[in-house]
DNA sequence: TGAATAGTGTCTTTCAGACAATATGCC
DNA sequence: GGCATATTGTCTGAAAGACACTATTCA
């Protein structure tokens, strides 16, 4: 009994044009106006001309694929050293409909804080889109984010990576608000502080919030902003 | 203000030499002689010629990327319908000396079984390896399979994927032996069933274990043989 | 003193984890 | 009876979840 032969095992038997394209989509996502938000550009070109899609484009010959993802970002939204992990990568034959494209898709998140700082976003055709609101996407960009969310939601409970979504100082009440309106359920108050707490991933900065027109809350702070992985909620 | 010029996000602009080859790379895990083993090849060409690898191969133009994989699968193993799932993409401009290299990494589990009944792998220069002890690997296949095992453990952990890589029956023992093997960490047989059987996964078969020199032990089964996501351990 | 939000404690139930003796079938 | 493995229950401590009142600041 022997084995099938292999094909395409040897690089030369691959012609160029037998070469699909490879991109990279980014799922940009933050918490604002009490909406989880993508951030979405308006295609000037066909295929799905005026469609809003992800912001992408193709991995060029010397760069890797994380760094591909950073220049995106970092060209529609001018903010480096936010949380950035690989998704999934999305290969279907009829994805695009002029060419084979294979994308390799990323998500990020970003604070609010760092966005008021830097963004440039109401420029040109770049918006936030809650995602309870989204208009048609171009190509399977529904589908992604859909995962992306998936992935998200489930980052949120499982690891701490909701720091990257909150400033560096912050109440229990802004913590508590995040995780609400991206698993969007409520949580009950005392439960969620105890757990959180208890935790010992946050520090009190011994500061208040100030000019508030009620009684001030504790700012916290995380001790750690890097990824851990362990139950959260 | 105005954004930055985006590059590349026309087709056009890319040229056929600008294009990165893609392969897909498989893992196949099962669990034989009490070890967590995977399957590799040995490469017959350049570069890394008579290192061991993970199977894989080229894209072609008109298959997805899963369909790629269960192609390399099916050519490696002679078996179809495992579990598989995306693992990873890697694409680290230098990981293939030649050229461009980006490979989707998949993983597949097979259950012991399967594999006594149409394996063919003492042929030729394919083999079954433990995890413990791998030989050197070609590119940067050790850090796949590095991350494939980290994914098993978790998956393991967290879902119901173990049925994957059991016979239709099996005892509390070989589930139990499954979760030691490749966790790699002992269980405390009372709380170990307990656990398993209050999940309501299981269904009892009602047949016993034949030809065995000792007390026979119940054979059970999983009432569903698809992934679902809730903490088994 | 009223409006708005911050902050806090108890009880119940569930689950994880530690732990050892008995049962069954074969030789 | 001896060997090998299968099967079973209790206790304790920790954590999840349900639940409501008091505290503080400002206008």
């Amino acid at each position: 009994m022997t084995l099938p032969k292999r094909r395409g095992r040897n690089i030369s038997d691959v012609h160029e044009s037998d070469r699909p394209l490879v991109t990279v989509d980014i799922i940009i996502f933050t918490v604002r106006d009490s909406d989880l938000q993508v951030l979405l550009v308006k295609r000037n070109v066909l295929p799905f001309k005026d469609c809003w899609a992800l912001p992408g484009g193709f991995v060029r010959m010397n760069e890797s694929l994380e760094d591909a993802a950073k220049r995106e970002l970092m060209e529609e939204t001018g903010v480096h050293d936010v949380y950035l992990e690989q998704l999934y990568t999305f290969g279907e034959p009829a994805r695009d409909p002029r060419t084979r494209v294979i994308t390799v898709a990323y998500f990020a998140l970003i604070s609010s804080e760092k966005l008021t700082l830097k963004a440039a976003t109401d420029v040109s055709a770049v918006g936030w889109f809650a995602i309870k609101k989204l208009p048609q996407l171009a190509f399977d960009h529904d589908k992604i984010l859909a995962y992306a969310v998936k992935r998200l939601r489930w980052k949120l409970e499982y690891t701490n990576i909701v720091y990257s979504l909150l400033p560096d100082k912050f109440t229990l009440t802004n913590l508590q608000n995040v995780y609400e309106i991206i698993i969007d359920r409520q949580f009950d108050k005392r439960n969620f502080r105890k757990k959180l707490l208890s935790l010992g991933l946050l520090k009190d900065t011994k500061e208040m919030t100030q000019d508030v027109s009620h009684r001030p809350a504790k700012l916290y702070s995380f001790k750690k902003r890097s990824l851990e992985i362990r139950a959260v909620l």
